[in-house]
DNA sequence: TGTGATTACTTCATGCGTGAGGATTCATAA
DNA sequence: TTATGAATCCTCACGCATGAAGTAATCACA
């Protein structure tokens, strides 16, 4: 065995992927419980954090592809959590906005968060450190890779130092 | 708008799903000229640096369940990459080894890992504590949580200061 | 006015991760 | 020997993320 082998522990990626796994299986029985999944989740915290929002600028805010959030509103929308209005005065436009049922779920999703926060066994300040640097590490992959559907996207706020699950 | 509302920017899970999916779309396109996947790439890491191994051991090495591993290995099974071979001793294992294909692609995923560290602009110190922060998270949420599958896998250990895309 | 490019969203095929359920094999002990 | 339980792996259905391709509406501009 050579010595400058690749080691799975030393990949700052598998690190990465094994820590957002092992967060959202601690979110997903949680969630259930209020009928979302952990994507779902992700755009209800937009809604509730921003109000009514484009299809588009929903994906840029979650740095995902248009083609993601499709389905996932969809279903969303199927469930009664939000509507799809198509926007008159630009008709290519569909904007996404909570129902009353959709808003009303948000103390159940912030009791979710919390346990899983507490989970973490982070303190609010190790929790706003690991944040920043992983939304700063966010925004340099952004601007490099140059992904046509998300590279225009704001940078990511420096986020007060408050929660974090 | 009440003032102890979910905030997107202040999640910890946000900041790791966005990086992982920021650093997982690093590598598909060149993983892609070595006809690897992210997920495929990580079992091929688990197999150069560790050997033959079986699945089951593959599964608790990346913290997943056996059936997320198994059509995995399908795939590397047809590409060519790695032989399945059942234990005679005790017939309900399946080894998984590299065929000698699946060795030589070793360098061009060591060249792959390596254009991506740089484009995280990290240098060796920041990487290697932005690793192990994130290595111990996974195992407090891993004995937390206790998923069956995975619950009993051992601990990462310390990584040395070295690599790390 | 009309032509071409652009924007916003959708559809489809592919690969992944999870949970539930099943088949086979092995270990243990009545 | 047979019964019980556990271990190992597989199959299936579902939801998610990506890339390629498509539709419809709008904009730029000659």
């Amino acid at each position: 065995m050579r010595a400058d082998r690749l080691k799975l522990d030393d990949q700052l990626c598998f690190a990465l992927y094994a820590a957002t796994n092992a967060v959202t299986r601690a979110y997903r029985p949680r969630l259930a419980e209020i009928g979302l999944t952990y994507p779902q989740y992700l755009i209800m915290l937009v809604l509730w954090q921003d109000g009514p929002r484009t299809l588009g600028a929903i994906a840029r805010r979650l740095c995902l592809a248009q083609n993601a959030i499709t389905p996932l509103v969809d279903r969303l929308e199927k469930a009664g959590l939000v509507t799809r209005t198509r926007d008159p005065a630009d008709r290519r436009v569909i904007t996404i906005a909570l129902t009353e049922t959709g808003e009303s779920l948000h103390d159940g999703a912030a009791r979710a968060q919390h346990e899983v926060k507490c989970e973490t066994l982070l303190d609010e300040a190790e929790l706003a450190a690991l944040r920043s640097t992983l939304f700063a590490l966010v925004d340099r992959m952004k601007t490099e890779t140059g992904h046509a559907d998300i590279a225009h996207a704001p940078a990511h706020p420096a986020p007060d130092l408050a929660d974090g699950g």
